[in-house]
DNA sequence: CGTCTTTGACCCGCGC
DNA sequence: GCGCGGGTCAAAGACG
């Protein structure tokens, strides 16, 4: 593909004298109007390439994962459930292996925070943590203790391409209800951060919840009522096409203020 | 004092 | 059988 340039500059260098009427500025807005619009379809055009190019990128990467687990018969069952499943980032980041028991999950976090805890609804408790031969970073094991019999464990380890991924590996199927809600709606420090409807790459922080929280399932009405606001104002700033609307909103409003 | 995290030791499966 | 490496255990310490 030839690059091309795009231009996106907004020129609007209109100082109506007396050889400019109304009519021509408007004209001139429009054009320059239609002229942007095309360059904006042009540059969405060539996201949407790029982003099919990298799609193919990692196809091409996991194929070639998977043609070296299979030439080399050594590496264990453990990888091998890894390598199978592991997909493009594209596919909603959480996969399944063909056993329903074991999934993976990607959770994006910040690389400087050295972190383990991703917080996933369950309550986990560690029970070790282990420096393995093909990843500098540690891996953490956890079980879940949210229920004493529940048989659900995880591991949790960063990502050696991309240090700001956490990879996460559950095993098995928790034999009871998810402790999500009880945990986001009694923490409200963290409501800002967390999206109530888990993200597979959420950007996700330091998931340790106090521990008088986690035992203390007790939900006020009005902490949740709060929670709710806190989160669907965090989730609409933090959406590009609200900022804009409400930019444009704004300036529509106080230029209609001017001109009275 | 109860619960959780940390971490070294131990167990076990796999490949040679 | 031995060595390696991943997974688990359990004692000690931290914390509220």
């Amino acid at each position: 593909m030839e690059p091309t340039c795009v231009d996106t500059s907004l020129n609007l260098n209109l100082v109506p004298s007396q050889d400019t009427d109304v009519a021509m500025v408007a004209k001139v807005l429009v054009e320059e109007l239609e002229r942007l619009s095309n360059e904006n379809k042009k540059l969405t055009e060539r996201l949407n390439l790029m982003c099919d190019n990298y799609i193919a990128l990692q196809k091409h990467l996991n194929e070639f994962k998977n043609h070296e687990s299979v030439i080399t018969p050594r590496k264990r069952k453990v990888e091998c459930i890894e390598n199978c499943t592991t997909t493009t980032k594209e596919e909603t980041f959480q996969q399944h292996n063909s056993s329903p028991k074991i999934s993976k999950v990607l959770v994006r976090t910040d690389a400087s925070n050295p972190s383990l805890y991703v917080r996933d609804g369950y309550q986990w408790r560690k029970y070790g943590q282990k420096v393995t031969r093909d990843n500098p970073s540690p891996r953490a094991y956890f079980k879940c203790s949210f229920a004493p019999c529940c048989p659900v464990k995880k591991k949790v380890q960063r990502s050696v391409e991309d240090p700001n991924v956490l990879v996460t590996t559950y095993e098995g199927e928790h034999n009871h209800a998810h402790h999500q809600q009880a945990q986001t709606s009694s923490n409200q420090s963290e409501a800002s951060t967390y999206n109530s409807v888990p993200s597979p790459l959420a950007s996700t922080h330091d998931l340790v919840l106090p521990r008088k929280v986690l035992v203390d399932n007790g939900v006020q009405r009005s902490s949740i009522h709060q929670l709710l606001v806190q989160q669907l104002t965090a989730s609409l700033t933090r959406d590009h096409n609200f900022r804009t609307a409400l930019a444009s909103a704004i300036s529509g409003t106080s230029l209609d203020v001017e001109k009275r």
